[in-house]
DNA sequence: CTGTTAGCGCTTTCAG
DNA sequence: CTGAAAGCGCTAACAG
């Protein structure tokens, strides 16, 4: 009733068990007859070889670990699913792992993963987990995307900060003056960078700032756009620290009565599918998520074949997100937009993206 | 420079290696300074048991397989949110696989996963996944989710033909006559049920039926949507196999310069997030995704428990549909959605939720 | 080319 | 309560 081993296929087809293991693995020679006797049994004893042995016994379990902080929204799936088209390439397996609230299960997550995967992808919020991977994890490859630019250590991070100072000079450059921001939560480094950059061009530019906290949810930034359209001396434009919150924002001001852009311009961040979707379509910075994660996914194997020999990869990739102008923002485009970008927006404009059944 | 075994500890804390397993896994009888000397050695070593090796030794993995045709759109990433949230709370890991595009590709995934995972939840489109899943998998457990009613295996199924009924039920009941609907892929059983449920719903009401196939994805809701009003005899509704595929239906119409609903109503499948956030919001069938993700998930855990025992558990589980009433549907609820139905909806409707850190 | 054997790192009887 | 030893299923030298 149990299932077959390598030692009930050699059995029967009457050979060892390291032949069965050379036809099955490809390595080593075998006799044409050998090799039919082998395949005959497994056929017949619809053996499949046990994975979790075979990584004991080679040290590599051919999958690679994902510490997400939450798994909500579009960005996590989006960079899921980059990641994953990349892992089958490479013949690899994603064994994903969320909701780490703190550093404290964040840390506890990562060390249940010693032995079950090659390399680690840690996308984590938290200010000091960066230390906490590299020590819990021993010698496992890591690839770091916590948003903190961390040299001396492999890592991908998003340019946060100019990706902030172009949203402010954007809506600057179409006339907007009151220009607030909704900002990630406090202890979050790409909230706080986002945030220092909205600061920074503000100030450059002369102008008041207005910051109202979010935490990177829709529901977060629909509060705060209540909160900033009750206020008085509404802003003109809001700068939102994600695009979800954007949505919620955009939502919020609309239960309001108020017109975007004409009453408020919106600006959003990271291009997540739903934001060309939103009526009016909503200005952002764009990253190519999944493209982003294919890229780390890629990363990160190169990292575990070099395993060991030269430390080289080391450096901190910086992606620079692009302005994708639409008619949250500019007025102008809004006519324009009900085709052309429209269309385009339709036909889904990301590379890795594909027809998904269901 | 590798990492330390439980050999090392053992040696450091000047025990045996069974010692040192009894303090860590909790079993078995241990004095204090037996635990206190291995726990320091523990300490000193940093050491982190390697849990393919203890998966070898206990058949455990505590991990669950996840086979997916898709990564692509809400709907998945939803029901992955909902079985980690689940999976965590068990203790499980869960490792995703996607991508799969025909029958052969499946299998080999599902393969590849033995003596990687102590079950297995499988969404296949395809018609006949069933038996492979099973053949292939030997005696791993198995909770199917390909959307056909599979008596005599767990199995969790949405009650499609009912739901698509509701929808064109829906429509008829607020005045509209031209009901065309935008299918699934042929060869999907959910979007051949859901096909079937419309035509019959027609049948029912005398009613003439148009069908154009569509492929679950935005971009196919767009062609198919503007090649239904390209067409003579626009209809004055749309009923589509989901919300993508009517999302992207939606989008079309609005090109056209038609008013979605008084020209003509919308209709979806699935409630996923971006329905509501839609303007004018999706009329859909709400299947609370994350939900079921959880109840899969939960179930499946049950099921692994009982391994080899009762062979009870071989229902197939039917999750209902439920009808959401949105704007895109139904002139009437334009108004009051601006305020009610729209806060709700940034607020945010579904259990399961979250606040996410980016 | 093929078989024997020694592990991979951990758990778990079974004696002591 | 603790230690020795036998595997879990597979791969990889190393002899033949």
């Amino acid at each position: 009733m149990k299932a077959a081993t390598i030692r009930d296929v050699a059995e029967r087809a009457d050979v060892s068990v390291a032949s069965v293991s050379r036809v099955l693995t490809g390595a080593g020679p075998v006799t044409d007859s050998t090799r039919k006797k082998v395949l005959e049994a497994v056929e017949a004893l619809q053996y499949v070889p046990h994975s979790g042995a075979r990584s004991l016994s080679t040290s590599k379990t051919q999958t690679i670990g994902v510490i997400l902080p939450d798994l909500y929204g579009e960005f996590f799936s989006e960079l899921i699913r980059g990641m994953d088209v990349a892992a089958r390439a490479f013949g690899y397996h994603l064994i994903v792992s969320s909701s780490h609230d703190d550093a404290e299960e964040a840390s506890a997550a990562i060390r249940s993963m010693r032995g079950r995967v090659d390399g680690l992808i840690v996308l984590s919020p938290h200010l000091d987990a960066a230390n906490l991977a590299s020590s819990l994890a021993g010698r496992l490859p890591i690839l770091l995307m916590n948003g903190g630019a961390d040299a001396g250590r492999p890592s991908i991070v998003v340019d946060n900060h100019g990706g902030a100072v172009q949203a402010v000079e954007h809506l600057i450059a179409t006339g907007r003056r009151r220009i607030a921001h909704i900002s990630g939560p406090t202890g979050n480094l790409e909230a706080e960078t986002r945030l220092a950059g909205y600061l920074q061009a503000m100030a450059d530019a002369d102008l008041p700032t207005t910051v109202v906290e979010g935490a990177f949810t829709q529901a977060s930034g629909h509060r705060a756009g209540a909160e900033l359209v009750a206020g008085r001396n509404r802003p003109d434009a809001i700068f939102a620290g994600n695009d979800m919150m954007a949505v919620g924002a955009m939502l919020a001001l609309q239960d309001a009565g108020l017109s975007v852009p004409d009453d408020v311009a919106l600006v959003g961040f990271d291009d997540v599918p739903i934001a060309g979707l939103m009526r009016p379509g909503l200005t952002t910075l764009r990253i190519n998520i999944a493209e982003t994660g294919r890229s780390a996914l890629e990363r990160l194997v190169r990292l575990i074949n070099a395993a060991g020999e030269a430390v080289a990869d080391t450096a901190c990739e910086v992606v620079r997100p692009e302005l994708v102008v639409r008619p949250s923002s500019n007025p102008a485009t809004q006519a324009r937009t009900n085709s052309g970008e429209r269309a385009r927006e339709a036909a889904g404009t990301s590379s890795l993206k594909g027809e998904n059944p269901q």
